[in-house]
DNA sequence: GCAAGATAGTTTGATATCAAATTATTTGGC
DNA sequence: GCCAAATAATTTGATATCAAACTATCTTGC
């Protein structure tokens, strides 16, 4: 799994401009902590990209078919954890703007796949290097306390992701 | 802020099937694992709570008017960090569910005000237990690690949440 | 006191998401 | 071989979100 997926509904809040801070009830809690810290971290990385060139799913499509060279659509579905008929559109946008490139499979009808042109292996490049400075930043955050950070929040990930949701 | 809002354009996404692997080119970034751990982690508590009764920004509106008492739209919406024209909908539902209460502000012809029913007050608890507990789970998977855990994810939502964001 | 501007809430428009239904093609059972 | 079932992708339908336009009311400046 990969990429940019969506949470439509979270539980938590970021402190949105320069209201309140954190109500009592929350406090303690990191369910709170966690939401908050992934999506200011996320606003952070859509605003170096900018708008433009960060449509939804993007950069996780685009680096995913930069390390698999070509698939097809349902799999990149799996893959970024999007429905199937989500990336119906964001693949044809990808097309239009001349970043990956669709075959059709001579040996199934039904199926095509996908591929990343050159132009779109630039825009993967350049959305990664963005990434990379964000991860960065991150780093510095973290500092001693990464390894601990990523561990736990791997523990986390281990437990709701896999035994109860599918 | 409080809850529930939501980042459409995320930047990466949970396992989703029993599909792939973390990608090689993610295994260290923590953008990647905060995403993954805070979807995950949601889920478990969207699941225990019920699709019915965890609309968008149910559990955020009830728990921040149980504090509040009384407020208007528009401060639900700066403390919920949701656009006010979102909220026109969600309180028209929790209406319709007899879980709030609108009074028209005599003082003021445009605004109203909000406040929680006697059912409204047991939903929020009913939600707010299930809160408790799924926190529960993440004390016991955060350990001794919590008090770092969430240190950290502060400095995160503090970096990128003030400074450059608003 | 009245016109200009601010403010409260709603409506509309553009996206995005998932889930279910649809269409076309391939596979499998017999 | 042929018809049923599975599969690939798309289309459609229901929500949700934000932003901008809109309506109604209140506040200000003069």
């Amino acid at each position: 799994m990969v990429a940019e997926s969506s949470m439509d509904r979270n539980m938590l809040a970021t402190p949105a401009d320069g209201g309140m801070s954190v109500p009592a009830l929350f406090q303690n809690l990191i369910g709170y902590h966690l939401r908050v810290a992934q999506e200011t971290s996320f606003q952070g990385f859509a605003k170096a990209a900018g708008k433009e060139d960060l449509k939804p799913g993007w950069y996780a499509l685009l680096t995913v078919l930069a390390e698999r060279e070509s698939m097809t659509p349902s799999e990149l579905s799996r893959t970024c954890g999007r429905d199937r008929s989500t990336l119906t559109s964001s693949l044809k946008a990808l097309s239009n703007r001349g970043l990956i490139e669709r075959r059709w499979n001579p040996d199934d009808q039904r199926s095509y796949s996908v591929r990343l042109t050159e132009e779109g292996r630039q825009m993967q490049e350049r959305l990664h290097a963005i990434a990379v400075v964000h991860e960065l930043r991150l780093d510095e955050i973290a500092g001693e306390d990464k390894a601990v950070l990523i561990a736990v929040l791997g523990r986390i990930a281990a437990t709701f992701g896999t035994s109860e949701d599918f």
